[in-house]
RNA sequence: GGCCCAGUGGCUCAGUUGGUUAGAGCGUCGCCCUGUCACGGCGAAGGUCGAGGGUUCGAGUCCCUUCUGGGUCGCCA
């Protein structure tokens, strides 16, 4: 039976009870954990967000009326209890923030009683995701996800007070927004009132936060919804959020800095971690040689080596061919695994080939000096010595290469040495290794589309000193454009923005753009930068990202109150839905598929 | 769209080469217990082995299809 709360006001939460409190008269409401029958005797514990309390129900203390309540207890009822806050007399808990002290019950009234809930509500759950996400309510109260949501509100607070102090304004960009083809595919929204049109949710706030700029509010800050349909990873939803951020009259070095500032902050209060100032940077370039990736977790080393001018007179046509094609051959040295078994070297095999590799060449050092190798046969003794030198190999070490295209080497060794560093735990957990990336390249050849696309966005400024090359040589202009990357996760990106006409214009040819097209799609911007606009530049981070880092897990979902699931479904809600006929007559809206869902 | 992993009482799992009545821990329910906190004792209930089809004298186990969830490649300016 469910009974009111009326006349009762909770004066603490469980865990803000202390030893200060002793003899007190506290009122305390919740979700009971479980309870300890001893007969005569109850415990209960208490759960709300700050923790767990223990309460006791004493037979001889109490009317029988309240006690035969207590019997009743069971898990998940919520309860309020008025009683006095005293010592333990049966020793203390260290495992608990409260566990010196309990509350002698004098009251209580049972709030709301529970069924048993599907699925065990404690910290550390083993219960399939699939469950926990249906019952999503349930889950959000266990200790850990309610510690996950707690930091993510924490930190946005202290983003909201560190860019307010720095001068930043808070200020919302619509929903409802323009589809526009470049890029992610859209969510769209169709319209009513014009039927045939449709909203596209915004993929991020990117235009209107310049048009801010060329309204003049200088610095300007959102925590933002973004939209993607795209399909889903452990660190992607198809909603997620980003701490936006565009200043003006700033150059590359403006918006580092305040963002390490930010960034100090933020992991300083509301984890502890210090973060040592200044962040260190690596362009885009050595990221890739060394790292084979632009988001480098430089926790471990393992970096690559290229040996291209090494091999290029070698029989071994793989190597030859590769660079024969305008390639590079590279290889990784990973140090005291030249006993690797024979079959752990070929699933590394098979995993690169799932990167696009035709194969992965290997060369195992013995603990003698002599080499176990795939291709030793093709090559010279002389030229298997020069090829381990240049690979810093000892005995015991294995040595793996690869040979393609430049993009395809760094791709394949890149996620080989995080596959390895994985398997053989190479790195510290409770390490955090920033690292800004630079000079990205402007634009990336498009195979597909036979075109060049930009790599970060059409407003992307050029370096200065790359600029001449923007017609002659699109491929080696690179951006004023910078990542902040956290143990091998991209945390944010940004950009300093085209500002000056002639600029843009050069940029939308190069992309291939008419200019009957740029302004299609971005003609309220081109228009609005008709009118003086200042030189501006931001930067955006992933929210969900971030605080799936500082709460070390392995997945966004742990930190997102509600997610969504692989095909972006809800398991809870069972969005999306199909509609009334109806409504969608009224959206001027037919549907090709079948009610059950069938072609 | 491709590849990989998982699905067995409420939860987490075991289940051998295909062979009797599918097991365990936790939880749940009942009785007992005044210092427990992974409480304890005694007892009990609880299963279409994700679904469908096939092979077989016989399928949780083998084969095919399919559903659900996860990881990943493609995709994500």
């Amino acid at each position: 039976m469910a009974e009111s709360m009326q006349g009762l006001k909770r004066s603490h939460r469980c865990a803000e009870v202390s030893k200060g409190n002793l003899g007190e008269q506290v009122t305390v409401m919740g979700w009971v954990q479980k309870t300890r029958n001893k007969g005569g005797l109850i415990f209960a514990d208490l759960r709300d967000r700050s923790g767990l309390l223990q309460i006791t129900f004493n037979s001889e203390k109490i009317s029988e009326e309240t006690f035969n309540q207590a019997y009743k207890l069971r898990s998940e009822f919520v309860i309020a209890v008025t009683g006095t806050v005293v010592e333990r007399e049966g020793g203390v808990n260290p495992n608990l923030l409260t566990g010196e002290i309990e509350i002698a019950a004098e009251t209580l009234r049972v709030l709301s009683e529970a069924e048993t809930p599907p699925f065990p509500i404690e910290a550390n759950s083993r219960t399939k995701e699939e469950l926990r996400l249906k019952y999503r309510y349930l889950d959000l109260r266990r200790p850990d996800l309610q510690a996950n949501i707690m930091l993510r509100s924490k930190v946005c607070m202290l983003v909201r007070t560190f860019l307010a102090e720095e001068g930043f304004l808070e200020i919302e960009t619509p929903m409802l927004t323009k589809s526009t083809p470049e890029g992610a595919r859209d969510y769209l929204v169709p319209s009513r009132v014009h039927p045939g049109s449709f909203y596209a949710l915004p993929q991020s706030p990117q235009i209107f936060k310049q048009l801010l700029m060329c309204s003049g509010y200088d610095r300007y800050f959102q925590i933002a919804r973004c939209f993607r349909d795209e399909d889903l990873r452990a660190d992607r939803q198809p909603e997620f959020t980003q701490i936006d951020m565009e200043l003006s009259f700033v150059d590359v070095d403006d918006v580092i800095d305040v963002n390490e500032r930010l960034l100090a902050k933020i992991f300083r209060e509301a984890t502890g971690v210090e973060i040592s100032l200044p962040i260190q940077r690596m362009t885009w370039q050595e990221a890739m040689d060394r790292f084979g990736s632009d988001k480098p977790d430089l926790r471990f080393g393992m970096e690559l080596h290229n040996v291209t001018d090494v091999v290029k007179d070698s029989a071994f046509v793989v190597f030859k061919g590769a660079i024969e094609a305008g390639g590079s051959v590279r290889g990784i040295n990973v140090k005291g695994q030249g006993g690797m078994p024979r079959k752990k070297i070929d699933a590394l095999v098979e995993f690169a080939k799932g990167y696009g590799a035709k194969g992965l060449a290997y060369i195992a050092i013995n603990e003698d000096g002599t080499y176990k190798s795939s291709f030793a046969k093709f090559m010279k003794p002389e030229e298997m010595d020069a090829l381990a030198t240049a690979m810093e190999g000892e005995p015991g070490d294995l040595l793996l290469f690869a040979a393609d295209k430049n993009k395809l080497v760094y791709d394949v060794l890149g996620a080989l040495r995080l596959e390895l560093a994985s398997q053989l735990e190479l790195f510290d957990k409770d390490e955090y290794r920033f690292v800004w990336i630079t000079e990205f390249p402007l634009l990336e050849w498009s195979e597909e589309q036979g075109r060049y696309l930009a790599m970060h966005h059409p407003f992307t400024m050029p370096m200065e000193e790359d600029l001449p090359y923007l017609e002659t040589e699109p491929g080696r202009v690179r951006a004023k454009a910078y990542d902040i990357v956290l143990n091998g996760t991209e945390l944010g990106g940004g950009s300093v923005r085209i500002h000056q006409d002639d600029v843009q214009e050069r940029m939308f040819a190069a992309l291939g753009f008419t200019k009957d097209a740029a302004y299609e799609q971005f003609g309220f911007l081109l228009n609005a930068f008709k009118y003086g606009v200042p030189p501006h530049a931001g930067l955006a981070y992933g929210l969900d990202r971030l605080i799936m880092l500082m709460a070390k897990e392995n997945s966004i979902r742990d930190v997102i109150a509600f997610p969504k699931v692989k095909d972006a479904s809800c398991l809870m809600s069972e969005a999306p839905n199909r509609v009334d006929e109806k409504q969608l007559e009224e959206l001027a809206i037919a549907v090709m598929t079948a009610p059950d869902g069938q072609e």
